[in-house]
DNA sequence: TTAAAATAGGACCTATCTGGTACTATTCCC
DNA sequence: GGGAATAGTACCAGATAGGTCCTATTTTAA
């Protein structure tokens, strides 16, 4: 149904609560972020892990330890996020990064694939945390400031 | 993975296959555009029988009998295929037409997902069957002729 | 009238994916 | 050393999707 995973979903709040009141860099651990969204403990702790081996986050083990974003809210786009999670962006097989559909050769339409899915891959690169972070003021302003990237 | 069914892709390539080379809603059977398309046959009638009965198609029965397009290649878009196939684009629970997620009231994020999938919606309904049937040129034609709507 | 060719509409199975949980090891601070 | 936190991995159950097949029904042609 061309969908997220839930654990993209989730991990996308998860961040946006990190984001929001924010004092640069604070550690949160995963308890506190599952209290604060109200999702389950075992999930948020599985996301984090993914979070943190992808680079988006940085981990402290032990007593006082936790979680705290690796980059700026500002500098982490959707499209980093989706990625970690659930790998490159491909909307059809042929339009991913490694391709390996037998019909690829004299296939009509896995060119156009290729832009349609840049295009998109585009458009998610250019909206950051901190625009998922502020709800509706962040889109809107990026509608002025578009130039071309996320069109064809 | 974000990915659209193989469904939904088997069943664009075979749209493509109909709008060329084709002398204005010629009929085509599932036998023939299998063999076209290389596709197995099963599938090709399970899909092609979808798009019948969601109006993509007009489904002619009997000897002789087959599937011709119901619109004209250039009138008939990416998103209403999708929307035929697997249904409504809802990249989140809450982005789509009917949200039933529990966390919805206080959740600071669902407004965006919103807007996010009406920008990706209306890039794929700008991007009709024929520029998918005609590699490449039907999509560097849109670039020039899209204003505004594919943008957040 | 009959046979062939085609779609209509299911049922069905299987494999894979996904959400979700649990357990153990490791690290760090007190 | 003990408690609190993450790391890593294994595991399970349910849902979904790909794919096949079978039995009507319709239409045409011999």
């Amino acid at each position: 149904m061309l969908r997220l995973s839930k654990q993209t979903d989730y991990g996308i709040v998860l961040l946006t609560a990190m984001a929001n009141g924010d004092t640069e860099g604070a550690s949160h651990s995963a308890r506190e972020l599952s209290q604060l969204t109200r999702l389950p403990l075992p999930m948020v702790g599985k996301i984090l892990k993914v979070l943190a081996r992808e680079g988006i986050l940085v981990s402290q083990r032990g007593m006082h330890g936790g979680y705290s974003l690796a980059r700026r809210p500002e500098d982490l786009s959707l499209v980093e996020i989706l990625n970690a999670i659930e790998g490159p962006l491909a909307l059809t097989e042929c339009s991913g990064p490694s391709s390996s559909c037998e019909h690829e050769e004299n296939c009509p339409v896995q060119v156009n694939w290729v832009s349609i899915n840049r295009v998109i891959q585009d458009a998610l690169g250019e909206i950051s945390l901190r625009d998922m972070a502020q709800p509706t003021l962040g889109l809107v302003q990026l509608a002025g400031g578009t130039e071309g990237s996320t069109r064809l």
